[in-house]
DNA sequence: CCCCCTACGTTCATCAACGCACAGGGTCGG
DNA sequence: CCGACCCTGTGCGTTGATGAACGTAGGGGG
């Protein structure tokens, strides 16, 4: 049953019964109609619609044709409804994905904006690959460092991402803090478990310490501060968990080279969305007003 | 929502995750099949596939457009099988129309044609006016007199209704039995209410019986079949009422010129179809069979 | 690292579908 | 009884959709 258009067709002459109303519902001239309904009927070998001076009336098979036509076009209308709305509201799943560094920092905002619009479903994907905008796999990524370059990926600027370098309590209690740059090849750290990384503070710290004071490497940020606390070596961490962790002591002060941007990612074909320039919005007002106060 | 066929594109596109495959699937090419998920979503305003390198995954509302038209798509499935079913086997309703008069003789072959297509429903339809087969009020009629010759109906000569003029016992008792037809101004008549009728027999008679003898007129047969029971007067009934009716005596041979043809009359837009085709067949062999024993 | 395969995207020529105009037939009202 | 209107049906010219071919980009395997 190719050629649903036909059906369309078929199901308004059903409606109207004469070909010249349907044409006009239609908004095509009547000579097509009368070739879809011959064409429909030459298909499928039965005649739908029993001709007459006054019109179409149709037969058995015409009005089982209407009363399918009929649910479909209902169907459809809702569709078209629900897609149109759904592209004007901000609604459905959201699904946004970043380093899971960022986690503790972008879920506050999140949750506002889940509030501000509830009948959006935020969906937060952090993992070891990363999600690609492309295959549509999230709405909405947040990237660090250099800026991406992917086709078909709107970048925005976002933020940055200030770094710090700090020792726990238990650490200092056991080592001490270093004062000066110069001492840390002394100390033991916790890094990340990715020698390509080009993050420009891991470059920053292989060029002043050797690997084997790398004593603790984990592949997860919640892990590495983990091991931080415990007092398993210095480590870098988000500048803004400072102010969750005050047993946590800088080292030293934190360098510029260190931060890296934040990049706002969406897909092309999904940017112009009412929901996404709304979350884009929000997010960049989010963290605007954060940075100020 | 209009254009159908583009949803059905998108539906494949959906489905099969890339442009070639729905093209195979489609049978068109794939330019068309771009070119109509193009139009529809400017139509709708929204995207509904994320275009990359290894194909389109729907987005959300293209998702939701698959569930929609997966659905259309078994409807129309179900409703191809159906109306090409329809056309082959004998099922459905059965619309049937004729003169009242004709009842007696044609509902036992109704009634086994019935029994032998248990799936059919058989609509016998007879009233005061003439079902019009143009208009879908019946599938079949069967129709008395001069050839019809309605155009888009198909004509099919039946068999031949020959009357009888009779006369109950109680009119007999009453009245006699007059022998010559020269004898029957003297005596009453029940005749069909209608003096446009060209019937033949009406016309004989009425050439050689004042009008004032018919003294009871009735619009329907049965009535005027319970009538001439009661002794009313004498008429015309059909000579194979008399088999079942004893009490009728034949006054006079019956006349060929009272012999009024039948004949089958069908819509020639259902002329075509196994049903109407399968209850021809049967009837006419049924009354050849009667016949001819 | 390179090559091949697949899939999208665009442009141009072709053709089928469409709209137009007119004819034919039936119905309804006067 | 007749004329006007409505609806269907068909031939013809045109237009818009389609198909073919080429170009491009990305991914996977050797």
């Amino acid at each position: 049953m190719d050629n649903w258009d036909e059906i369309r067709t078929a199901f308004q002459v059903a409606r109207k019964g004469t070909v010249s109303g349907a044409a006009d519902a239609l908004g095509v001239h009547h000579a097509t109609v009368i070739r879809h309904i011959d064409a429909l009927e030459g298909r499928l070998g039965v005649k739908l619609f029993q001709r007459h001076a006054r019109g179409y009336t149709a037969t058995e098979a015409g009005q089982d044709l209407l009363q399918v036509a009929q649910a479909t076009d209902d169907q459809f209308t809702q569709l078209a409804g629900r897609i149109k709305g759904q592209g004007e509201g901000v609604s459905g799943d959201l699904v946004i994905t970043s380093l899971d560094m960022l986690s503790a920092m972008l879920t506050p905002a999140m949750v506002a904006f889940q509030a501000e619009h509830p009948e959006v479903c935020i969906r937060y994907r952090t993992g070891d690959r990363v999600f690609r905008l492309e295959y549509g796999e999230a709405h909405v990524a947040i990237r660090a460092g250099s800026m991406p370059e992917e086709p078909d990926n709107v970048v925005q600027p976002f933020m940055s991402q200030r770094l710090s370098l700090v020792a726990s309590e238990a650490y200092i209690a056991r080592h001490g803090l270093p004062k000066e740059v110069e001492e840390l090849p002394n100390h033991n750290f916790v890094v990340f478990d990715n020698e390509k990384s080009r993050a420009p503070f891991g470059i920053w710290l292989r060029e002043r310490v050797p690997e084997e004071r790398f004593t603790y490497r984990a592949t997860d940020n919640r892990n590495m501060l983990d091991a931080i606390l415990a007092g398993a070596g210095l480590g870098f961490v988000s500048s803004q968990l400072l102010e969750h962790h005050p047993e946590l002591t800088e080292v030293i002060p934190s360098e510029d080279s260190w931060t890296a941007p934040l990049w706002l990612v969406t897909h092309v074909d999904l940017h112009r969305t009412t929901k996404v320039q709304a979350f884009l919005k929000f997010i960049k007002a989010h963290f605007k007003a954060a940075a100020s106060s």
